[in-house]
DNA sequence: CTCATAATTTAGATAAGTCTAAATTTTTTA
DNA sequence: TAAAAAATTTAGACTTATCTAAATTATGAG
């Protein structure tokens, strides 16, 4: 069906989307570790291809279909992690790159079975959302911790970055997903910020660890 | 570590090896639907990577860690393939296109884990001997039904082929692995078989179908 | 043992995806 | 708004894996 390269590019496409409208060449060598020439040329097949929507010098956006195929990949990559972590055992912070093989893994029928194995898990083990058979999913409406005031509670649900020192940095405070928090201070100098953790614990976090927690309230 | 290409070809080197000593360019051409001409380059370059042995005009041989590396692969096709039956339900005849791109997903923590999740299993759907974490395996000895004699028994234990049309046949006869026979009559003129099927019922079967299906006694 | 045929290899081309370096377009800034 | 800087694209080259057609080597039939 698709290359390799061009499901990576439409799944970076896609991602980088979220954040604003139009993405740049750069954004998406940046995001691929490619250089920028050869975003230009794959932009160019992916056009012909009529999965993205470009004007040279204009940045790109995806077309329906380009989308649906970002989105399937996407399906696949998070319930192959769930797989992982639910099945095998694996934390998850030892997730991402092992999934990143197996998004292509092509066969619709395999991952809708692996689907219902799973009992049609709502989220990945870092709290994204799981595309349903049809690519629909509701996208969670979360807030970082940054962006709550003292007393302010809630439950911990995603996280922004994914990088496993992150990851493992978290787990080692138990700021893991579906732990209840509130927020016990803020500290006005370095907007550093005080949780109690449920009943265990209180933890004190940078403005950059609360900037990459996700909290649904 | 190793591409695609090069693996596809090492596990076709090792498949045809089993049949004869030395492995002709023309067997691993045909094997691989490719040409030729294309198998000589890629020889080379496998030879360069010291995984075959490899002499103009000689035919070729896999090294001990091109052998490894085959070994391997077909650990992973065969433990996906024990996956894809037991436990996402597919049928025998459907899960080998799919465990071909799975055979390709990379880390060895991930298979050593299925393997334990799926309690160590030691035949794939079609019988075949699943290589352990150090590739060891003992390699079954069976023979084709039509090996045996009038009277003789045994448990069905392997196919030689392995279409889906084939296996959808055996199937649709009860001929699948586990099943116990006998045989009651063997036909001179054509060489088909009679055979009893444990107490449900005879079936008469092929000379080739005798050929491709394999017992142990 | 020799010659025709079959098998294999070499030579040269192609397509996908990448790169560097140079050219072009857009954006910023003064 | 014109020049400098940044972003993007083009041009040309490289690698991997493939192909066709031609050349070479091996094999086997008489």
């Amino acid at each position: 069906m698709n290359t390799l390269a061009e499901e990576n590019y439409l799944k970076s496409i896609y991602h980088l989307s979220m954040d604003a409208g139009n993405v740049s060449t750069n954004q998406i060598a940046a995001s691929l570790k490619t250089k920028a020439s050869s975003v230009t040329d794959m932009l160019k097949k992916l056009a012909d291809k009529a999965l993205i929507n470009y004007t040279r010098y204009q940045g790109v956006s995806l077309t329906p279909s380009g989308e649906k195929i970002a989105i399937n990949i996407i399906r696949k990559h998070r319930l192959w992690e769930y797989f992982l972590v639910e099945k095998l055992n694996f934390k998850w912070d030892q997730v991402h790159d092992m999934a990143e093989e197996m998004e292509h893994i092509s066969s619709a029928e395999l991952i809708d079975r692996l689907d219902k194995f799973m009992d049609y898990p709502q989220h990945d083990p870092h709290g994204e959302p799981i595309p349903d058979c049809n690519g629909r999913f509701k996208a969670h409406e979360l807030k970082p911790i940054s962006a709550l005031s003292v007393n302010d509670s809630g439950i911990i649900s995603g996280v922004r970055d994914h990088t496993s020192s992150f990851l493992q940095y978290l787990e080692k405070q138990q700021l893991v997903i579906g732990k209840k928090i509130a927020i016990t201070e803020i500290i006005s100098f370095d907007h550093s910020v005080v949780l109690q953790v449920e009943n265990i614990k209180e933890v004190h976090i940078s403005r950059e660890v609360a900037n990459n927690l996700l909290i649904a309230l």
